[in-house]
DNA sequence: GCCGGGTACTAATACGCGTTACTAACGCGC
DNA sequence: GCGCGTTAGTAACGCGTATTAGTACCCGGC
């Protein structure tokens, strides 16, 4: 038969203590001052009578869950396709570990989409909302009610501590190592729609890039991509019908495979007639053929400082509004110097056979 | 200044009726008939008062979380290149979303792995262990106390449910397309150590195959990867050195892509002159160069079985003690016939510049 | 017209349980 | 008798649910 879980009370009978004083001790209770010889006792016999404090009772009286909340706030196929996300839950856990609490992770669901019912049900004790998106009314509420949330990403005229990368300046420096090779004619192929933050700064920084460098800008050689090999792959062979180019910055990893593919389809070669710069540096970026030149993206440290930040405005610590995680530039084997040979080889027009 | 949170007991003055009635007209508790108008005046004084019923409140009264566990019981390097856990984990959530469930996440930690409080401590009401190992003292102790715990994988000896593909039947499938090709010479590369279970599943798979088709075995033509590209290239270059083969089948697409790069760094060609099978069907394997052949794995309807298997577990309905989702073989440009002008091309021996 | 017996709802109460704020006490040294 | 270091005792936090009790209403029988 099933022995009766042990509760507070039973660790204090057998400790010949008051509920309170296991309270205390089990939970190491700031302002309380208990003799090292109690303490002993409590302990052996909590330990003897295998005590585990029940989750729910203790976040009623405690008020807290010791619970974070992750949101990812992008849409199903993003997050499938987000070679990264593993490790920055990796990294938000890691924090959370520290100081004892756990992630409850939250896939955005469009037609359940309230996820502030996480804390306004006190099931987690904050949040950090990935993705975030300016149509996010959800999130609007959640800032003006002061409940404890972080953004991973950016979101100008939101008033809530965010987490990010600095995606102008590592855009900028990207393009900037294309110059440096002689690129003159540079594409730019964003990562997902504009309406998303982190692709609009991403353009951005191409375009201060050529700017700084005294070249015009050619908007023919711009497009939007949408998260996946394929958007990339679909966006390239347009982008190589349109006009002329020697080299194109992907915004994202994924996004570039897809790129390369249509640029292998029309005939061409990488990085001889085309370089590719990435962004993210996703696992598998060194292994692609050729090896990517990208943006190193920390992942981890992302994740991480999402949630110390999280965690120090849960408990009123002081918070910066702004973290900004550096970047760097990976530079591998998919960039070269353009070749001078090539005017405009557009001898085998891209064929696009449907992705398997 | 903060209005007070509205509890059970406002909504039941504002709707004239007990705390009681308001916690069946809530939950929709089974076995009770509320009148449609007390329904109605329920339901309408919640909605005003924008009550939300306290989750610690209602896990300790219920006994219940409504809260699912996702183990990771993978190392942190496995979980880092892990391309469909994204997916699996969507899988699960939308299982529990279904029964009103939410999924907490539990990467593990290899000095903090006592991932079995989360359900002796009632944080979670059932576990989902992922990537389980024979080695884990933790699952054999709640699979002795009759916790709600759901495998996805394998472990044999383990009386638990599990959720799983066949991997043997995949791969005696892959290597197959391979015989069918006229692959004779046929290596095998793990996608992880032979402790792993999957690995020595896939493994055996293959040589299923090779019997099945009369070809003798050559011990020199297998060796275990583990979970990442490099160990992928590091292994194939191996291989190459080893002995000759035309193909070879490896058991996960992250680690053929760092075969693949051996390959191409050994002076070869993929896949005219050697095949190429994966496995995981990974978002990007279309996008490879060459596009890979590989098996799909169901990633997302791995998690839902998991989750749906689970709650079936919590809520104490029949549970099947396995499931086997079905794999497909996606042919893609990776495999071809071998090249009958190839004896052995050994001109450049493999010269393996160190991974970015 | 009144009573007994259902039926259909709803009320009232108590318990489950760890934390924490508060008050009170105890022992001891001075 | 005071102060200090420790510990005890109590109540409140919240919601679900089992139990026990009504209440209101309808119906048939006398």
């Amino acid at each position: 038969m099933q022995v009766r879980r042990p509760k507070s009370d039973d660790v204090a009978a057998r400790a010949g203590v008051s509920r309170t004083t296991v309270s205390f001790v089990l939970n190491d209770t700031p302002g309380t001052s208990i003799s090292p010889a109690t303490r002993e006792r409590v302990l052996a016999a909590a330990a003897e009578l295998g005590y585990q404090p029940h989750a729910s009772a203790r976040g009623l009286a405690a008020g807290r869950t010791h619970t974070l909340g992750l949101v990812l706030r992008q849409s199903p196929e993003q997050v499938a396709e987000d070679a990264l996300l593993a490790e920055t839950l990796r990294g938000l856990a890691a924090a959370a570990r520290a100081e004892r609490y756990r992630v409850l992770v939250e896939p955005y669901a469009p037609n359940d989409g309230a996820y502030g019912d996480l804390v306004r049900s006190h099931r987690t004790d904050g949040l950090v909302v990935s993705g975030p998106r300016t149509d996010d009314r959800e999130l609007a509420g959640l800032a003006a009610a002061g409940a404890p949330v972080v953004l991973q990403g950016s979101l100008p005229g939101v008033d809530l501590p965010s987490v990010d990368v600095d995606n102008v300046g590592a855009s900028n420096l990207a393009v900037e190592h294309l110059i440096g090779l002689g690129h003159r004619a540079i594409g730019c192929i964003t990562n997902a729609p504009l309406t998303y933050t982190a692709a609009a700064e991403r353009l951005q920084g191409y375009l201060a890039a050529l700017e700084d460098a005294g070249i015009e800008r050619h908007p023919e050689l711009t497009a939007e991509a949408a998260f996946d090999a394929a958007s990339g792959r679909r966006t390239m062979s347009q982008l190589l019908a349109r006009g002329s180019l020697t080299a194109v910055f992907v915004a994202s990893d994924v996004v570039a495979f897809g790129a390369i593919a249509a640029i292998r389809e029309a005939g061409l070669r990488v990085p001889t007639d085309v370089s590719v710069v990435g962004f993210d540096d996703i696992p598998l970026a060194g292994f692609f053929d050729p090896p990517l030149t990208t943006i190193h993206l920390p992942a981890f440290d992302l994740g991480r400082a999402a949630g110390v930040a999280l965690l120090d405005r849960i408990h009123g610590r002081p918070v910066n509004s702004r973290t900004v995680l550096p970047t760097e530039l990976v530079v591998r084997s998919s960039t070269a110097p353009p070749n001078p040979r090539r005017g405009r080889s557009r001898d085998h027009p891209a064929s696009l056979p449907a992705p398997t």
